[in-house]
DNA sequence: CCGTCACTTGACCAAGCGGTCAACAAATTT
DNA sequence: AAATTTGTTGACCGCTTGGTCAAGTGACGG
């Protein structure tokens, strides 16, 4: 087994070829928005002439497909931190650790989907009716049960789940704000600690469970 | 006093003009973001001929600007449910009440703004540097005048400033996502009281201040 | 009534866009 | 080593874009 056959090595560079225009794009979308960018700059930026990104991804709204598709992985991975919870406490303390910590290392996916999301989903509306909505439902459900059992306060789960997702990504999708609100400065590593430890304690607390 | 010359009648004529364009300008560029905007669906939405509102707005980046500094003075005024304040639960709750009804009249200049700092302030950078960060060191102090006074926990103002705008605005940035996972159908009154009431009380009780 | 000035608008333009294609180079298969 | 497939690329095309402009329209002051 594990034998490299020349097909693999043909399909392994492909690859490596598609994840270097896959990056670029990111960059790109989350830098200008789906209208703003263009094919060329993205060609650019990836450091290839134009019409081999076209060879790869036939339009520009296919790349846009992978480019938000990729962040949305990413996303639903962080909620087995979630699901593996015996209570809120590890339970969405987890979960809002693992957001964070993607909001710091995926910034321009985060800001793609934002776009994305903001604009109406143009392209991504089955994703948020079929895929988001069976997750959340899922994870409501568990948030219900910690109510129900007593280890928190009586809390529309809806809600509480917004405010998670707002103020994760707010890290990622006003870095720039924050960064300017921080003396034109990225978040330092211990600043980015006690941003992560005042949500959770803010959450955590305000939901009503001992921390 | 109060004589209406017809060079006042003109002006007004000229603001009530001016305000349409803004009005479509607006809805446009919270749907398609400056990028993806054009001056002819803008000028569509107006019901005026394109040129009719380079007459009125002689570039893109000139219409583009007077929207977003439109939804930031709305968002200054805000503030003055936060200064009359005397204690965090009247201050911190008003302001959150206040931009939650911003979300709800203005979704689409948040989305603006949103794209505007989320692409990194190419066209407000300024408004950054010089209004944002007075605003926010005014208010971050006033937090920190509770904080000594013993009225709230010990909790960096500034992440608890960042947790309220993320919160507050993802309620019009992300609505179309918050509509979807409602069925298709916008927060009802009652939801969105409910929502009000939800984000307040996990704050509040988060900051450790008796609700 | 006439002249002035703010406004309106269809036609137009250069520039940039997404996407195509034919010619070529490199790698695999036979 | 010939044949075939896979990848690379500069030049090109039709179309849309932001913005202009000259010719007009209408309202007001003298």
């Amino acid at each position: 087994m594990n034998i490299q056959t020349p097909t693999d090595k043909k399909n392994a560079k492909r690859r490596e070829k598609e994840q270097i225009i896959l990056r670029a794009a990111e960059r790109v979308f989350a830098q200008a928005g789906f209208g703003g960018a263009t094919m060329q700059l993205i060609a650019d930026v990836a450091g290839l002439p134009k019409a081999n990104v076209h060879y790869y991804f036939q339009t520009k709204e296919d790349l846009y497909r992978q480019v938000v598709s990729n962040i949305f992985g990413i996303w639903l991975e962080a909620a087995s931190a979630f699901d593996d919870a015996v209570g809120p406490v590890e339970g969405i303390g987890a979960y809002i650790d693992a957001k964070m910590e993607i909001s710091r290392s995926h910034p321009n996916g985060s800001k793609v989907w934002a776009s994305e999301v903001m604009h109406g989903a143009p392209f991504t509306q089955d994703y948020l009716e079929t895929t988001l909505v069976e997750w959340t439902q899922g994870r409501l459900a568990i948030i219900q049960r910690w109510v129900d059992a007593g280890l928190m306060d009586k809390v529309d789960p809806r809600h509480l789940l917004h405010m998670i997702w707002a103020t994760t990504q707010h890290y990622a999708d006003f870095r720039h704000q924050i960064n300017t609100l921080n003396g034109g400065q990225p978040l330092g590593e211990a600043q980015w600690e006690e941003a992560k430890t005042t949500i959770k304690r803010i959450i955590l607390q305000g939901i009503g469970v001992k921390v």
